[in-house]
DNA sequence: GCGAATTGATTGATAGTGTCAACCAAAATA
DNA sequence: TATTTTGGTTGACACTATCAATCAATTCGC
């Protein structure tokens, strides 16, 4: 507790950096969540941007990312496109709407930023920045069967056959209260 | 994209670790959340472990903690005893399954944090915890108001009256398509 | 002691996040 | 052309998170 540990410190700093980004995008009457900010972000900034990037840069399943743009989409803030060179993806571009919104929640994220590295360094941040890049390598590959965003990796990927979710594994326990339990077993 | 943000760089690594945990928990057929294998956790090794004690520490909403707590309850993993100097609270003590729970859950966990930082030394490891640490710290204090784990921090924190969840600004947009739509309005 | 305010825990409601599986149409490939 | 792969969509579901209200036990102030 006293001494925290480096999954501890990751979960809290995580967790309170989205939620000081949450409040201060509510406070500011931009009710945006994270999803759709990282999202719209990437519609601004990427070149050439579709469904299929965003998704790999954001390391997220396809759906939620379909779903976060057509809520961006209803909202105004994006637009689709038919892509000249393969009729099935879409290339986004964001709206005037799409891109003042971008603006105002930059300089939002900007405050979050500075606060909370007030009192680093550029080095320490830096340092910081380039270890978490670097854990973050560290744990991909293998593991994680190949959802889009795991393409084009050239891991070695030995074989992940099938994976079925919970089919017939006999543990089978807690599995968080969905309001009324489902089961209760336990393995060991 | 190439120089990774701090914001990027940090929900990355953050999504990293947490998949890559559930899918070795997955894999090894202990199907425990993440919140709960913290949860029990902080039963395991925290001194007079009440759910309170726990909100604290994760800084996590008390309802949850109350709704993962029981599930480990139904689990087996826990018990909940009185608290003799409070007849509201409960103490918290692991079974040995839960024991044994845990121990191979911290096993699992420490491959996954070997593996993280394989290539990085315990200096850089320790200066992330600490930097982490540190940013998590500087976003803590006003914003937020006084929910439990928020206490006896002696924050300044400047009077935070009412916020009320949306209830007549005029703004109100995307918010996440929950399958149905509820609105779409946008104010810039 | 007594009433008021506070606190520990619980419950209900709802939003947001993340993923798998199935599907379709377009594209790539063989 | 037949097969496979890819970009995107939809459905279903589980997990994470928070707010609001409630209740009983406790603490505070008188």
């Amino acid at each position: 507790m006293q001494r925290p540990s480096l999954s501890h410190a990751l979960q809290q700093v995580a967790h309170a950096y989205r939620g000081h980004m949450a409040q201060t995008i509510r406070q500011a009457n931009l009710p945006l969540p994270g999803t759709h900010v990282r999202a719209l972000k990437a519609v601004c900034y990427m070149e050439d941007c579709t469904a299929q990037r965003i998704a790999q840069r954001m390391r997220r399943d396809k759906a939620q990312i379909t779903r976060v743009l057509n809520d961006l989409l209803e909202s105004g803030l994006i637009l689709k496109a038919c892509n000249p060179a393969d009729k099935r993806s879409q290339l986004l571009h964001a709206t005037p709407a799409g891109e003042a919104m971008m603006l105002r929640i930059q300089a939002l994220e900007q405050q979050t930023l500075a606060r909370m590295t007030r009192d680093l360094t550029q080095e320490e941040v830096e340092h910081f920045i380039r270890i978490a890049w670097h854990m973050t390598q560290n744990l991909e590959g293998d593991l994680h069967q190949a959802t889009d965003w795991r393409l084009n990796h050239g891991q070695t990927h030995t074989a992940h056959p099938a994976r079925h979710r919970q089919t017939s594994g006999q543990p089978q326990h807690v599995t968080r209260d969905p309001r009324r339990r489902r089961h209760s077993g336990l393995p060991g």
